[in-house]
DNA sequence: GCGACAG
DNA sequence: ATCTTGTCGC
């Protein structure tokens, strides 16, 4: 499979090419945010050919209220190679996007964002065509240059930075008391405090992961079996 | 050959 | 991500 390699190439030299345009600023007001999205794809196989689902939830900041749902499904082209992830997920996702009626404030995406080897995980890659700002938050670590990341301490909101090359690249939050952190890092257009307190903000006893990429997560799942039937005709 | 590996 | 049984706990 040395076409593989080749992918990687072309993948690499955009995420490069891509980079400079990464702000970590707040390009926003926080006060201001209303809605906020949380994006997640599930997968499948069917007749040999790969699918996947992508879903977007849309929940009122302040009352954690769902706005809207939205979904896309197709063949997936791009397999999962570990640091190009956006590449397999984007098209779903931005397909996902052209279907909502209401315009999210901010997106948070499951898998990193600025905590990746190029600074180019998902969540960044996304909002250079979303043009919003992003968070990544992931389920687990993806170490990059061999550095591991600190446990934060056991009490919600205990968190440990995660210091690649003397740069803070995101963090390890421990969202909930007695469970395994997760990992925050900027996906685009906001600053690392802001990121991790619109997290935090948006968790409740259900689960460690902020609301919108919880319910994103059981929307797949729910989408996945509503079109694997209907393949079925 | 062996280990690592967001989703 | 996905495949999966039982099991511990609120």
């Amino acid at each position: 499979m040395e076409k593989i390699e080749k992918m990687k190439q072309e993948f690499m030299a955009l995420q490069n090419e891509l980079l400079p345009l990464v702000k970590l600023e707040n390009s926003f007001r926080k006060e201001e945010v209303q809605l906020i999205a949380g994006v997640d794809l599930a997968y499948w196989d069917a007749g040999g050919k790969a699918y996947g689902t992508c879903c977007i939830v849309v929940i009122n900041y302040h009352t954690k209220e769902v706005i809207e749902r939205v979904n896309s499904y197709g063949e997936i082209q791009v397999p999962y190679i570990p640091g190009f992830l956006a590449f397999r997920e984007l098209p779903l996702v931005l397909e996902a996007v052209k279907k909502l009626s209401n315009e999210p404030d901010l997106y948070m995406f499951d898998g990193n964002g600025y905590l990746h080897a190029r600074h180019m995980g998902i969540a960044t890659h996304a909002s250079l065509y979303l043009q919003k700002p992003t968070i990544g938050v992931a389920k687990s670590y993806l170490r990059i240059d061999e550095v591991d990341f600190q446990m934060p301490e056991n009490a919600a909101g205990a968190y440990t930075d995660i210091v690649i090359h003397g740069e803070v690249y995101g963090r390890a939050l421990r969202t909930t008391a007695n469970v395994k952190p997760i990992f925050i890092s900027c996906g685009d257009r906001i600053d690392l405090e802001t990121s991790t307190a619109f997290v935090m903000d948006c968790i409740n006893r259900e689960s460690r992961l902020p609301i919108p990429v919880r319910l994103a997560d059981l929307e797949t799942h729910r989408a996945r079996a509503y079109y694997m039937k209907k393949e079925e005709e």
